[in-house]
RNA sequence: CGAGGUGUAGCGCAGUUGGUAGCGUACGUGGUUUGGGACCAUGGGGCCGCAGGUUCGAGUCCUGUCACCUCGACCA
């Protein structure tokens, strides 16, 4: 991978990130259009990935004691209304089903746009005493919200994701619950995905529809902008309230039990690919990679080329590893430009030159740089580069973010920054007030994407209005 | 929902003043090739987004409509 050869059908990422981003989606054979607007069609490639990463997850929630359930995906109208707040936010964008065949349903019902108020019904049948709790449920499932404008993984009318839904006995139980998911995520994030994450409280304007704290995992894209790429919420006793849900506790007294829910979705896919991606294509984080490995013979017609391929192929597929072997018509050439298009994290040539030497020549993705490695102990090198790779991943991603990240004291501060250096994080000072928080949207274009737990003082003052700052605030422009 | 853009072969595009539908690539077949997107030969593929209109004649002109893409506002 000695020379970069850039490729042709995709737009190069400085020119054009967003149509770069189309470029890639379509190009890997991640998804397809469908001829509904904003429902994607997620070929197998695509699937693959989200697959790999529902298994990392499930994993973690079953880890922490969850259980999976699934939900009806209809909810009727009365039963969405329950809890205020809720409906204000989410109403706007809700698709509804009203006919049954050609009959009139007598009441509407929509299409979840996710399913407290499904949970919260059951969750009143099912929660009588203290010894019910905690109830820990997740869901994976689809749900609908009826956006107006949309892209592939980042925002689409329908998409994948998994919610969580929990009711914990105290306040304290449920806020454990809250962070404990909302570190889950940010572990995935950074260690699977090698994508580093800014964790914290959203602000109050900035909250889940009914809940009373949401937190979020904030990820820095390659062309600046951020990413919202988990959310973990405390909602307390209010969902409770509006359901009617109460159990007894030890001392016989109805109490309302207090309640979670958080959520990760198919955009992770994007951010996957606008963290990682480069002008060759995608680039692929081992742990969710479809194929981890690919094997492309040289000179493949020749004598011996395609068993020894093949021994190899096996002796990789028996570790475990993710390996693909390449054995079609097409050139070599091909075929790298192929599998780097598609991310694959290592790449193996093997040819009638190595088979006599006893070695092959691999090649990382993130840095497509290549070298000979002894036939013998393939297993253990390849498991070392597929961690270099992650690794390397995680160092680009986390030298983009330090690069775009601006400390700013002054409104002028932060427009001078962005002028600079282009789209980032911005860190400044806020002082609590709503009316800051537009103001700086107003004269900078950024907004607020979280209040991280690592808090710093940069400054006494508020960035916009000057009065006594309370808090470290993230600020971005999103997607 | 506001502003822009695009609809012609699977994909990317060209199509002049209105006159028989083209190119590249991909695909099929046969052969030669194979260490960075190979080559030769040959073959198949089209309701020119959709609906009206003007015209002897519309991919091209007019009206409408639909879809998709991008950028904003809102959101995972």
């Amino acid at each position: 991978m000695a020379e970069k050869k850039q490729v042709e059908q995709i737009t190069s990422r400085d020119v054009d990130f967003a149509q770069w981003y189309t470029d890639i989606v379509k190009n890997a054979d991640l998804v397809d259009y469908s001829s509904v607007k904003g429902c994607m069609i997620i070929r197998p490639y695509g699937y693959a990935i989200w697959e790999n990463i529902q298994s990392i997850m499930d994993r973690r929630f079953k880890e922490t004691g969850h259980q999976n359930v699934y939900m009806p995906m209809f909810i009727p109208e009365s039963l969405l209304n329950k809890e205020k707040e809720h409906v204000e936010g989410f109403a706007p964008e809700v698709a509804w089903v009203t006919h049954g065949g050609s009959e009139p349903l007598t009441e509407r019902l929509c299409v979840r746009p996710t399913s407290e108020t499904l949970f919260c019904e059951h969750f009143a049948k099912i929660i009588n005493s203290y010894r019910d709790l905690p109830v820990l449920y997740n869901q994976w499932c689809s749900v609908v919200r009826w956006e107006k404008t949309t892209r592939p993984f980042l925002r689409t009318r329908e998409f994948l994701w998994q919610e969580g839904h929990t009711m914990h006995a105290t306040a304290e139980d449920a806020r454990n619950e809250t962070l404990q998911m909302l570190n889950i995520y940010a572990d995935v994030c950074e260690h699977d995905l090698a994508m580093p994450v800014v964790k914290g409280p959203k602000t109050p304007s900035d909250k889940f529809a009914g809940a009373e704290d949401t937190y979020a995992i904030e990820a820095l894209m390659h062309d600046g902008k951020a990413l919202q790429a988990g959310t973990s919420h405390y909602f307390g006793d209010g969902f409770a309230k509006a359901f009617d849900i109460t159990y007894k506790s030890k001392d016989n007294v109805d109490v309302y039990p207090h309640q979670t829910s958080w959520g990760t979705t198919t955009r992770l896919i994007g951010a996957i690919i606008m963290t990682h991606g480069d002008d060759n294509g995608l680039v692929l984080p081992p742990a969710v990679a479809p194929i981890q490995v690919v094997i492309v013979p040289v000179a493949q017609h020749k004598e011996g080329v395609l068993d020894r391929a093949y021994a190899l192929y096996n002796e990789l597929k028996d570790a475990g590893i993710r390996v693909h072997i390449d054995d079609s018509d097409n050139s070599p050439g091909w075929k790298f430009a192929q599998y780097e298009m598609k991310g694959v994290p290592v790449r193996i040539e093997l040819g009638p030159r190595d088979i006599e030497a006893g070695k092959c020549v691999i090649g990382t993705r993130h840095n497509l740089e290549k070298s000979d490695a002894s036939l013998e102990g393939i297993v253990e090198t390849v498991n070392a580069k597929l961690e270099e790779v992650r690794q390397g991943l995680y160092n680009i991603a986390i030298e983009n973010r330090k690069k775009h990240t601006y400390d700013c004291t002054t409104l002028d501060e932060i427009n001078e920054a962005i002028e600079k250096n282009g789209d980032g994080f911005v860190r400044a000072m806020w002082c609590g007030d709503e009316e800051c928080e537009d103001g700086v949207k107003a004269a900078t274009g950024v907004g607020s994407r979280c209040i991280p737990f690592e808090q710093e003082v940069l400054s006494d003052k508020c960035v916009c209005c000057g009065k006594p700052a309370k808090k470290l605030v993230y600020w971005g422009k999103a997607y």
